[in-house]
DNA sequence: CAAGGCATGTAAATCGTTACATGATTTA
DNA sequence: TAAATCATGTAACGATTTACATGCCTTG
């Protein structure tokens, strides 16, 4: 692919859980090719910028499966600046806690039906015999995506309710 | 407090959706004092390094009120190397993917558990009139990280279900 | 005719981690 | 006696973001 391509494949498959800038990307393409893991092809075009095309190389594919086969021995951490906030909001005036939480709710439950609706379609574009394997994980993430922000919109609803009740 | 209490109050409280290394906190204490944010005071201490502990100003207070009150319009951003991975882990061979996915779900019920024995206690301590305010979302915190952590363990005993299951 | 897509990048700044450096006291 | 706790930091590196820069073509 080239950097720009991979910017709109990460976009379409990854964005739950990782993303990137066509300003990382552009670099860490030509650090790839410097290092022999993948080779660029200039492909010159009219009207528009030339494209250079990765492919990835043998020894790219060697250091691909390597890095799969590490261990995940590993709880990655999360920096989630929204539940910080909400960690300190407690001392917030309850109407302006509220308002917060609200705000939220709104927000995840978009990203619900965006998820549910729109990728769900993606997914659906790859044929039955890639979802039997790579594909499968796919789906598999975009089904732990909508998990994760039910299990939000839920909790938020549930503390909402809770900051109601309160004195 | 210290940088060095901070630290551990951190490590305490916000882990599961914050955190930061001395290194990082050391520098910003510094900055923040020359902002006018905190005052710093320094405690000489016998036996031990000197001390220096920082106590929030006027100003401090008002930035940190502006900073509760930023809207929350936004669904952060997430970066999950583990996610990341399995979602290429589906070109694996079956057994090592198999292998990767009870790794990760070993670590998190392992996680599960001191969540709720550990972090319950902690918040135990804080004072009733602490909880029915500002610790209320501490604990509500608390919760959804257990909550999180729940449906990543079904989802990932689903997903190795799934994948012994295939041919 | 403005906005967005296509396509590449660089530069500056920010954010964060890991390693290094010191040194006394306490615990296993 | 080794490791952990207390307590402070700096330096180097790596990762990431934001802003800047170019320029044509297509769509609303």
């Amino acid at each position: 692919m080239t950097g720009y391509e991979l910017k709109k494949a990460l976009d379409q498959s990854t964005q739950l859980f990782w993303h990137a800038e066509l300003s990382q990307i552009y670099p860490a393409l030509k650090q790839l090719q410097a290092q022999g893991l993948v080779a660029g092809q200039l492909l010159p075009q009219a009207g528009k910028p030339d494209k250079i095309r990765y492919v990835i190389t043998a020894a790219g594919r060697e250091a691909f499966q390597r890095w799969l086969l590490e261990p995940l021995d590993e709880v990655p951490a999360v920096k989630n600046p929204v539940l910080l906030k909400l960690f300190f909001a407690g001392s917030l005036e309850k109407e302006q806690l509220l308002h917060q939480l609200r705000c939220q709710l709104a927000l995840q439950r978009a990203r619900l039906q965006r998820l549910e609706v729109e990728t769900a379609a993606s997914v659906q574009e790859l044929s039955q015999a890639d979802l039997a394997q790579a594909g499968m994980m796919w789906e598999r993430l975009r089904h732990f995506g909508v998990l994760q922000v039910q299990t939000t919109i839920e909790w938020l609803e549930d503390t909402i309710r809770a900051v109601e009740e309160k004195s």
